[in-house]
DNA sequence: CTCGGTAGGAGGTCAGACCACGTCAAGTAT
DNA sequence: ATACTTGACGTGGTCTGACCTCCTACCGAG
């Protein structure tokens, strides 16, 4: 009777407790490391001690120190270097990177909704761009326009320009989260575009229609970035194929065959 | 010379390579599990192998594959139980959603950005929930709206429920990029949001307002949807206290103090 | 001054033993 | 016969301590 709604929230509400990630000792290095980090002890870029010594200083053995840096620099949080030592993150924020695409093969993720997700998300960060946007990003911006234009004849390394223009906009757009969110879509991009940006053949109109951006961005007309950003990934979208399926009869695959029970073993 | 391009693409597009994550053994894992999960050998719910057994069948060490799994586990691809097995995570996907507290932490996240990220996210949702949105959504939302009237004495549950809601409308979008994104932030507010609700009194208002979002859904006027779902997360973040500060004065301390050069100890 | 090698420090892996937690079925009491 | 207790077993969690690999910095040879 009391198990019906105790299993209810149980089931449904599966994220408020405290996750059933990790156990103990990792929650200990997590927690600990948060902590350094909140109270402002450790820093961006800043190095950790070495793992032995770590390891004694917080009275566990390295191997489960090891499991909760593992943890962290999972999330990206840490990043470790082989034979030099373990920092804590210091570049563009993102929320694991990798997981996009392992998650996406788990759940069937497909590319026109890869850039669904792009569009909405970019369109925003292009118009919060025009709004807050400093000097400082606007001088970034015209510069990676201008090496667009002088790589057009170099695919691979257009689309390096074009991949930081794009995340220029986001930092300017003044909300690191969303800008964490747009980096993690469109890394999982990233192995895609560059197969097909070899074969492109109007990088010419690209750079263009980025210059264009630009221009709203810096005059701070918010609507019309918005609308030429949009704009700009349809037609990036269409060069690539992606459309969304007109009318799939959506077999349900996914919500339905889910639903059962998490079904115990098999091999 | 030729070193300034080469640092160039090293330090701008850290996620050109195959990052800097984890080493061999743990990849080897992470790409073996990848490709489990690809030919469709692993589904979600499904259970792997015992860990001594997988890590025999892989030719390593235990260690290592529990740090590959690790890598998994933290990036919500598996989840552990500890005495019972390891699953394939099966739930709503969402990319870690310890990470965004913890790189919130790092890069100092605001409460109005997360409303801000959220809007942008819920406000698309809602559109294209109305547009695409199946009976089963429709009927499982009416449900959650009518659990909300009825459990507006108890704070705690309506919350329950809310999430719920706006959790299936995610779904209804039919695309589970974007719901996974909104998983993400949202989950990162649920801690604070439980606290706040306690003292909430308007929640026959904020019950209201959901009825009229489902009600837009339900007869596919994607705008309206849109626009309300706005309206409703606009006034959650008043409740809360969270607007964006009128025009402060942003000391470039986050941009700024992270150029110099990833220094290297400090104890 | 430059080049090459070497020593040390840091992370990566391994092995095997033991601990902690959940499950389920055998056993016991009712 | 049913219901509760209890303990064996399987699974993940932790520990120890040894060894490997990689990177860096130092230092002597040229």
């Amino acid at each position: 009777m009391l198990s019906l709604s105790f299993l209810k929230d149980l089931l449904l509400m599966p994220h408020t407790a405290p996750d059933l990630s990790n156990s103990h000792r990792t929650m200990h290095v997590v927690n600990h490391v948060r902590a350094l980090i909140e109270n402002g002890t450790l820093q961006p870029g800043d190095k950790i001690p070495p793992e032995r010594e770590f390891a004694r200083a917080l009275k566990i053995s390295r191997a489960s120190l090891r499991t909760g840096i593992g943890y962290l620099a999972a999330m990206g949080v840490m990043k470790i270097r082989h034979g030099v030592g373990t920092f804590v993150a210091d570049g563009p924020p993102d929320l694991g990177k990798a997981s996009l695409s392992l998650i996406g093969a788990l759940h069937g993720f497909q590319t026109w909704q890869m850039f669904e997700a792009r569009i909405i998300l970019e369109r925003s960060l292009a118009a919060l761009a025009a709004e807050r946007g400093k000097e400082e990003h606007h001088a970034r911006m015209s510069e990676e326009v201008a090496e667009m234009f002088a790589t057009i004849e170099r695919p691979a390394d257009y689309l390096i320009h074009d991949v930081l223009f794009h995340r220029i906009i986001a930092q300017a757009s003044g909300n690191p989260i969303l800008a964490a969110v747009m980096e993690t879509v469109t890394s999982s991009m990233y192995d895609k575009r560059r197969k097909t940006v070899e074969r492109a053949t109007d990088l010419r109109e690209s750079a263009e229609m980025h210059r264009e951006i630009y221009r709203a961005i810096r005059v701070r007309k918010a609507d019309e970035a918005r609308d030429l950003m949009e704009k700009h990934l349809r037609m990036a979208q269409t060069a690539q194929g992606a459309e969304r399926p007109a009318d799939r009869k959506v077999s349900t695959t996914s919500a339905a065959a889910r639903r059962p029970r998490p079904r115990t073993a098999r091999s």
